[in-house]
RNA sequence: GACCCCUUCGUCUAGAGGUUAGGACACCACUCUUUCAAGGUGGAGACACGGGUUCAAUUCCCGUAGGGGUCACCA
């Protein structure tokens, strides 16, 4: 993991870049029309936890973006806060983008990395009065807050040190550096998704720059990150709008353009609150876990907060073919996990069955701590077109296969269990003579056994479906499965008559 | 508290100054059927409230209420 942001050759690119603005007089307008510059977006995630629904959804968002424009699509990791930031919270970033199938163009970047470089600029900016050096102490700007709070005014910096002779600075502390905000006048920012908005600049303080140890806060770090990778749309979470207000005022600090801004609704959990560890947030892998498929997520996301028109069921290239920020709606929303589901299960019956065996055979041998062995696998295989109809999970896929691989006699479910009666029942007898009547048919397909079945039936004078439910009693231990002749072939010949001895002939282990 | 954002069926959403307010998930019924799904058909279900503007407002404007976000030497 190499970065790629330098300090030098990208700033050729951006003074011709800063010419070309126009936004801003067309607050519902398209980036796209700009022309001649190639978008750049990234997913920027601070590596302090895993990533959820949330992240997962700005990431597809910056992914979409820049595959429909043609541009690229950057990984950074924010871990300014050394503290925090894991190797665990990295591995756990990248493994989800992964499964979802979201690929980023070159290298990660770690801001970390970056530190010279930020504090370079934040030593430039001191240099040139844009920024100063603060020598309140954490009690003091504690103090400053609760005063301000409690005179119903926002716990803001109150400038202090702003033009203060720093000959006046106390001994034995280290200052922070922070940013010269402009004091009068309004900040505007025209998000492509929430809009013209516009903030007093009384509204905002002087934000820190530089640590007291001479480290770069993430104000900092974002701005002189976002100019050197080049970064073109910021697509991110609502919760950074106000944070935009402060970026832009360095960026012009700094004679730089900010990049378009797009503030996406925050997905909310089920209390309605923004998504964090205490409120609903599930990492992404935890939906690997529970049997969805990445394209089924991927749809899912898609639908939260973007739409288009009517439609439900949209495959990947289709996303990317339309989307757009225009079509992204300003207010949170809920994730629903059983819509997730449905659309799950419609990925799944269009999966191709190569595709599922692996993941099916992975879960059963799990569960049933059973090597898949040829057998086994050709059964599965035989039988997972039928199966793929009736899951909406992974899970579901492999539990209702687990029947073809468990070993004789089989566990009853309780319902398969009546169905098949006491020992010595009409419905055993019956399945002991079906036996006999199957023991010679001459060959074992699905539509010889359908034909050989319902003949059977009529042999005995009842429906077929008197003979059908204790046989897939008996084949598969439950009361519903796939179809009972697709079954029977999966399973072969012989093994589906010894289950039907199992049940028939002696009447056993059911419970 | 200050600043900012949001508000159409339970949920995700479409929609437009004049519509029987559309779709999807979930729900109910029917259908198909060897079961369960899937599929098909049908049903119930929403414009937060109050003022304006207008011939007409759910759509535009203003309030109210409710919800959310942000106010760190976190990101």
């Amino acid at each position: 993991m190499r970065p790629v942001a330098g300090r030098s050759p990208v700033a050729g690119r951006y003074a011709k870049r800063s010419t070309v603005q126009t936004r801003g007089e067309r607050p519902g307008c398209l980036p796209g029309v700009r022309p001649h510059m190639s978008v750049v977006t990234r997913f920027a995630p601070s590596p302090t936890g895993m990533l959820h629904l949330g992240g997962a959804r700005t990431a597809l968002f910056n992914w979409l973006y820049a595959r429909h424009h043609g541009g690229s699509f950057r990984l950074r990791l924010e871990d300014t806060d050394r503290k925090r930031s894991t190797p665990e919270a990295i591995a756990a970033i990248i493994d989800g983008l992964t499964w979802l199938g979201l690929d980023w163009d070159g290298e990660i970047v770690r801001q970390s990395e970056q530190r010279q470089r930020h504090a370079d600029v934040a030593h430039d900016l001191l240099a040139t009065g844009g920024a100063y050096r603060c020598y309140c102490t954490p009690e003091e700007l504690e103090a400053m807050r609760a005063e301000a709070r409690a005179a119903g005014r926002a716990a803001l910096y109150d400038g202090r040190w702003r033009d203060r002779d720093p000959a006046e600075a106390p001994p034995g502390i280290d200052p922070v550096i922070r940013f010269r905000a402009p004091q009068e006048g309004e900040t505007l920012i025209s998000d492509l998704v929430q809009r013209d908005i516009k903030i007093d600049n009384t509204a905002l303080d002087d934000m820190v720059l530089l640590r007291a140890d001479g480290t770069p806060t993430y104000m900092l770090s974002v701005v002189v990150d976002d100019h050197d990778m080049g970064i073109t749309h910021a697509i991110r979470g609502d919760d950074h709008l106000t944070n935009a207000f402060r970026q832009t005022q360095l960026f012009r600090a700094l004679g730089w353009e900010p990049p378009a801004y797009a503030h996406i609704p925050l997905i909310h959990g089920p209390s309605g609150a923004k998504l964090s560890k205490r409120h609903g947030a599930v990492a992404v892998g935890a939906y690997a876990e529970l049997g969805i498929l990445p394209a089924a997520m991927r749809n899912a996301l898609l639908r939260l907060g973007w739409s288009h028109g009517d439609d439900e069921i949209i495959d990947t290239g289709q996303a990317i073919a339309w989307f757009d920020l225009d079509a992204v709606n300003r207010g949170a929303a809920r994730f629903d996990m059983e819509k997730l589901q449905s659309l799950n299960g419609h990925y799944i019956r269009e999966s191709a069955d190569a595709a599922l065996l692996a993941d099916v055979e992975q879960r059963l041998a799990a569960t049933y701590s059973l090597a898949a062995k040829d057998e086994g696998r050709r059964c599965i295989m035989a039988l997972l077109p039928e199966a793929k109809a009736r899951a909406k999970t992974l899970v579901e896929l492999a539990d209702n296969l687990a029947f073809l691989v468990c070993d004789r006699p089989l566990q009853m479910t309780s319902k398969a269990a009546r169905l098949l009666g006491d020992e010595g029942s009409e419905a055993r007898r019956r399945l002991g003579r079906l036996q006999a009547a199957l023991q010679d048919i001459a060959a074992w397909s699905e539509a010889d056994l359908e034909a050989a079945v319902r003949g059977f039936a009529e042999d005995e004078g009842v429906g077929l479906g008197a003979i059908a439910q204790p046989l897939r009693a008996a084949l598969t231990g439950a009361h519903a499965s796939p179809g009972i002749f697709a079954v029977m072939a999966a399973l072969g010949r012989e093994e589906t008559l010894a289950r039907l001895a199992d049940a028939g002939g002696q009447g056993r282990s059911d419970r």
